[in-house]
DNA sequence: TACTCCCTGGACCGATCAGTCTAGCCAGAG
DNA sequence: CTCTGGCTAGACTGATCGGTCCAGGGAGTA
């Protein structure tokens, strides 16, 4: 319990000059950042990962870390709403969508060997209230994910209050799956608490309208209530 | 973005001579990797803050900050299994436990003033593979907690298998949800998280019981490992 | 009083932190 | 060719990190 002696390994190989400086600084990060949160990765080992020197960083990021971290929070929320937006265009629906990104989670973790894998958390701890751009990106992050959940759940019939709710409960409830997995090394935790949140859409459609099932008789609720 | 100052506040007041030092430093560490996870707080912050000198520290904690983090969760490990225990005791059904439970966090959000409140979460991020000890202490929490759960639902009648995929989607939910309420500074989220989890319980009984689901008769749960 | 032992108090250490600075590389423009 | 400016390169800084060390303080016992 001496030293950590993290610094010991000194990156992935040799930079991939095709890849230019600044991605590759960006990818570092995200990786880092999501392996073990925003104050336990030191600008050092970003660089040490992205094989770029330290004046390179603060040229593409004359404001340091924290503005590094939202690039890597903007890249996260980027890539998760694109995967969602596919499936959309797909066909599949929202429990299928469900199952779909949980099973690629999961499979995420395992083969990163439990190290990666807290999409936003492990970035978002610790962001309250230093670093205001920070929690505002995270922040902005969760709120694009809720709300196209709930533009889906809307669509399918959903009050937009409780569309509201239901979103924020899925997102919430994979985010707390995967610290759990993470922590179990159990990666079955993450489909197993998605199924259970299939089956709360699946049941609880429109919990104060008439049916119980799914009407498919969209277009006519209300306006968006949320934000 | 250049210097965070964050080292302003000299602590709060005087120390209490009526509180062990050692306990001082348990209360004070535990607020602050609930505030900002484990390695965004130094010794340095939890001594101003118990107002203890470093001796004092290294004579209770030989072994250091990890030693003491698995204090802190330890203890809230304890705390919360007991508010489970007693709501329990009360007889209190599960569904109004989760929703006494979320009251009484989206208080503690607020009253913190978003600072506080994700229970494990803060310091669970980063602490693998690194720092054994203290990963080893966060998963028996969450394990404790999950297996009051587990048994209160196989109580209820709940299949085995089914009672522990629900305990953990609690748990999951609960996490993330206050994950997502310090984000966006609304306390509101807790409990209607909570609402949502409250409904998939009462709804969610053994689930295609007629089905292929093995009834597996629930054995005499083994014993209860509290603290 | 004298002695013991648990605990306090804080100076101190080498390592590491985020961020600064400046010297040069090198492709494209003129 | 020269010049220029975006980018690289890494030495350097003061602050802070977790941890070590040891000189006492002071209650209990004799």
């Amino acid at each position: 319990m001496t030293a950590p002696a993290r610094r010991a390994r000194p990156g992935p190989g040799p930079a991939n000059p095709a890849v230019p400086t600044r991605d590759r600084i960006v990818v570092a990060a995200t990786q880092l950042f999501q392996q073990r949160g925003y104050h336990a990765v030191s600008t050092a080992d970003i660089l040490d990962h992205a094989r770029a020197p330290r004046g390179s960083m603060y040229h593409h990021f004359p404001l340091g870390k924290e503005q590094i971290a939202v690039a890597a929070v903007t890249r996260i929320r980027g890539e998760v709403l694109a995967l969602l937006r596919t499936l959309q265009a797909r066909g599949r629906s929202l429990e299928d969508t469900l199952r779909v990104v949980a099973d690629g989670m999961a499979r995420w973790l395992r083969t990163s060997e439990w190290r990666e894998g807290t999409m936003l958390a492990s970035t978002a701890v610790g962001a309250t209230p230093e670093l205001p751009e920070l929690h505002a990106a995270i922040r902005g992050a969760f709120a694009a994910w809720c709300e196209h959940l709930t533009g889906r759940l809307v669509d399918g019939g959903w009050d937009a209050a409780a569309a509201r709710a239901m979103s924020q409960t899925i997102v919430a409830g994979i985010e707390g799956a995967m610290i759990l997995a993470r922590i179990d090394q159990d990666e079955r935790i993450v489909p197993r608490v998605a199924a259970m949140l299939a089956r709360l859409i699946a049941t609880g459609n429109a919990p104060r309208r008439g049916a119980a099932r799914t009407p498919r008789s969209r277009r006519a609720r209300a306006g968006r209530s949320g934000r």
